[in-house]
DNA sequence: GTCTATATCCGGATAGAC
DNA sequence: GTCTATCCGGATATAGAC
């Protein structure tokens, strides 16, 4: 399975066969489909685990920073830059979304839960760390992460996950009135 | 050809075949295959279809404003933000760059080049309207367009295209350092 | 020039041997 | 339980009739 979202994730799960990743893994079809009851069922297990880690990750930042939400914010900030550093091939979720164009796969409801609990930690965060508009920074960050997650490494020499981290520093200073580093 | 560009941007480009295309249009798959060598032509010159409506829509901002580049970046929001309200499938260019993971794909250079022009007309609009950072100004209202045109109507019950431009209203009046509205 | 019919291939899923 | 061989549908692309 690890494989697979491997595979999934650099060249689209539309872009990959079941054959495909099997041989990768060494072995066939047949064993495959004795643990997944077809490809979708495969694509929902890998957007699940995916959507695990990020829970993980969330619990790592209070582990690291214990009591303290504005360090916790700029290592969110770090730690997003850190994932689309490096040659990022997209988010495994939005890139799903993208291509899974119908709307009621089941893969949706998985990417759609992990957006909402995503936003949901932000702004609460954001809240906790004080800052004067948590609600609008959450939004503007999640969107700047999001917009950063599509534009690989494209216009001008800086990188987008540089670009990420300097305007999100940018705007939790000043949308959120906290212009000093934690 | 327009049915195509249709078909493409409501079920994605390895979503829809030949023959739904033609099927749609009325004819069938020969005629197609006369006027474009493949379906990756015909993907290509939709998406060249779609940069040239870009062009003129940003020509058009100098006509309704002219000489007032305030008053068009304020209507460049209007206009980006209203593109992506309504029942919104993603962006063209960037659904199909997510679909077409390769990226020796030819729709690939096309894409590259209208995001680099795209971004270049932001970054001198924004030094013309006079604000002080433009540079970052146009790097941040692209990754919120970028991620607004990802983030369908998931999160809240404020869909993308609204919070998309209070947050652009916002970036332009604290990291631009133009509080006013045009 | 436009359509019918088809060639060719690929991917998902299964049958059945071992 | 694991693999080989196969079915089936769909997709791109083409041949050839009219």
């Amino acid at each position: 399975m690890t494989t697979a979202r491997e595979m999934f994730h650099q060249h689209g799960v539309r872009g990959v066969g079941i054959e495909a990743i099997t041989e990768a893994a060494g072995t066939n079809k047949m064993t495959l489909y004795r643990h997944f009851a077809s490809k979708d069922d495969l694509i929902v297990e890998c957007l699940q685990r995916a959507a695990k880690e990020s829970y993980l990750k969330w619990d790592e930042l209070e582990r690291q920073h214990p009591g303290d939400p504005k360090a916790q914010l700029h290592a969110w900030i770090g730690n997003a830059a850190e994932c689309i550093s490096g040659d990022w091939r997209g988010c495994e979720m939005a890139n799903t979304a993208v291509e899974l164009a119908d709307d009621d796969h089941p893969a949706k409801r998985v990417i759609e839960e992990v957006k909402k609990n995503h936003r949901n930690f932000l702004a609460k965060l954001c809240a906790r760390a004080g800052l004067d508009q948590p609600e609008l920074a959450a939004d503007m960050l999640g969107l700047l992460l999001e917009g950063a997650r599509i534009s690989r490494q494209s216009e001008g020499q800086e990188g987008p996950s540089a670009r990420f981290k300097r305007m999100a520093e940018e705007v939790i200073a000043t949308v959120g009135g906290l212009g000093e580093k934690a």
